[in-house]
DNA sequence: TATTCGTGAAGGAACGTTCCTGCACAAGAG
DNA sequence: CTCTTGTGCAGGAACGTTCCTTCACGAATA
């Protein structure tokens, strides 16, 4: 855009004195609005085309206060800045973004996560999907003191500038029972020595689960069999599993909290002799279609990428457009069950489980009590 | 951004009134321009933070002519939208653009691959990357005509808009060539009947892809075996080469053109009852580096969606900070031979291999001069 | 004939910045 | 004392739209 370009562009000006008529009559006749002949109209129009006339987005959009713009912003990884796009989560969640926002008519950028100060500001935006903010995100607190609408995935987090004119809005997910109850399955199915492999990120997330996973081994007096790994790559978790499946004692149960490709990892616990389910229960955290076609399917937790973007715009749109509606959402994660997390011949105990799907602004505290429940008392609901 | 706002959102007027200065004073300030002393210059930012002023970015971009905003669009499945995120290829070059552009401080829009006509003229980008377009796509001829530059990754497709202003630059892969060198290595190991698994679309590469094949088999007086998948997703891809190994005379290698998690398909071809590299050689067109770690380890070519964003995206910034740097770059894929492709204790035959990378804007016509070459002659650069 | 009414179109003020121009004043040079 | 030079700041014109207000004019009504 430089001066060349400049002086050559064709403005609405230029427009109007070729027709030889007003810059408004140009304006009405190219938007549909104002009182005008069809006459004039199609006259205006084919001057316009003539020209090559295109509107100045800025300028429209500085008109009309606001962009139809939303902002995307992946800050788990702000400070070692992880190679997302590997993770299917995050991928799906972009996909979706920018699905559901267009379909309301907004388009999406795609935010720095690190940069200046402030950088993030001097982009156009009508509000922002912060996806797992930091502790006290400044950048949270930047667009909110700013009154670009935030809305994130972190409940906590969501409203950290108190004295900001606006407030933030969140998408949630259960983590602690969700973890649960891929723990209380395996249980069920018989495993003892359950491992769980995680990151180690600062991410809320992976705090939650490895936090929910400790609880849950302490409330039975079991040891935690608790792999982190230093940073992403297959090598890492192809490594840790060896390393537990190396042990004295080697665990019989293994769910990873961490995106793996799941066909790769049961190639590689054949490799080492070992047999799923037979000898090995599996469970995979994971978006990855792939792991319903191995044989065994393996059982799958998954976070639902897609429906926590669509509701994130929602909530965003919502606000952006005068809507009041709900200010939070609280989902459950989809447990699926397969042929990798049951023993075979060894049928499980009945179970109480929680429902998948939106859940509603639940009322937070003891969140997985429908599962503790079941697991002392055994109404209702039981599945299989 | 609705009334209410409007009216309580400090303007940069409202710190000049409140300092008591200028606007002039306030902008020079905040700006570290103009010829202030340090007391003004402290008391206005002083001022500024006190109100929680933050300067309209619309208004700021419309006054300084350009947006540093860059525009990406997927065009490949815009009539049938598949879910791309699926594509490892795709989500690495979403990622890679936008790392690339920020770091060149530019902010990337995921755009619409379709909607109302137009529609993405509303987006106040400074340049577009336009990945896989279609013929005569309109997307590139309304951006050329609005004077938008335009980067795409079809050197054939780029050039759209004759008479336009600006003229598009182009990435662009020499497929015919990595074709070729993948079903020459097969050969090479000792292979007799190749099938191809390929994808019905109309996208480029695909067509591409397979006329290069439908070649190759034609100069040798082969049967071609190519299987093309009606939609997206694993089921079909696993479908198609279960039905390929079913045939009476099944084929002795395999060669997806189509993204498939790699590990998956080992295990879905040892349940058939092959075994890779034994039976059947093996290479798979993928971006997902689990490919490496499977027993065996899959041969793998890569269109490197990394290096090509990098690439675009600096073709892209050089037009628009008026440095009239190279118009398109040509690249070739990167294969990477790994156990799968070669029947063990037999010992391919040397090869000329064409070197990966850049390898600048070459003159069109007989791309794959190289291999063919190293056909029939064999000199220099022999690999292995 | 005077009054209303609807239609077609023009003029110009916003939107909130940036930046060019110019003024007042003080200090130094002649 | 006058002329230059430099500093510190204010005024206001852009940027290219949209949209509110006004106005002219012909037709229908009182």
């Amino acid at each position: 855009m430089n001066q060349s370009d400049r002086s050559v562009r064709v403005r609405l000006v230029d427009v109007a004195r070729a027709a030889g008529v007003s810059k408004t009559t140009v304006s009405d006749a190219l938007n549909g609005t104002g009182r005008l002949p069809a006459a004039t109209r199609d006259h205006v129009r084919q001057v316009a085309r003539s020209l090559g006339y295109r509107p100045n987005a800025t300028a429209r959009l500085l008109r009309r206060g606001h962009t139809r713009l939303l902002g995307l912003a992946a800050r788990e990884y702000v400070e070692a800045p992880w190679v997302y796009a590997d993770l299917a989560y995050f991928s799906q969640l972009v996909t979706a973004t920018t699905r559901v926002a267009l379909s309301h008519g907004y388009g999406v950028v795609l935010l720095p996560t690190s940069g200046p100060e402030d950088c993030w500001l001097d982009m156009p935006l009508d509000g922002v999907f912060v996806v797992d903010p930091v502790e006290g995100d400044p950048m949270v607190g930047d667009f909110l003191a700013a009154g670009v609408p935030v809305v994130s995935d972190r409940r906590a987090l969501a409203e950290i500038a108190s004295g900001a004119r606006e407030t933030g809005r969140w998408v949630d997910f259960d983590n602690d029972s969700a973890v649960r109850q891929v723990l209380d399955h395996l249980e069920d199915a018989g495993a003892e020595r359950i491992a769980v492999v995680a990151a180690e990120t600062t991410a809320c997330f992976h705090q939650q689960s490895v936090g929910a996973y400790q609880d849950w081994c302490a409330e039975r007096g079991r040891e935690p069999r608790l792999v982190c790994l230093p940073g992403p790559g297959v090598q890492h978790t192809l490594n840790a599993v060896g390393q537990l499946l190396a042990a004295p004692v080697p665990p019989d149960a293994i769910f990873t909290l961490v995106e793996v490709s799941a066909p790769l990892l049961l190639d590689m616990i054949r490799r080492l002799g070992r047999s799923v389910p037979d000898d090995l229960l599996l469970v995979c955290t994971t978006e990855d279609p792939a792991a319903s076609y191995t044989d065994p399917p393996i059982s799958t937790l998954s976070f639902l990428p897609g429906e926590t973007a669509q509701a994130a715009v929602e909530l965003l749109v919502d606000r952006l457009e005068g809507r009041e509606g709900e200010h939070g959402r609280l989902f459950s994660a989809d447990f699926q069950i397969r042929a990798s997390s049951a023993f075979p011949g060894r049928r499980p105990a009945p179970r109480i489980r929680a429902a998948a799907g939106a859940c509603g602004p639940a009322p937070a505290g003891e969140p997985h009590r429908a599962l503790l429940q079941g697991q002392s008392a055994g109404e209702a609901d039981v599945v299989e």
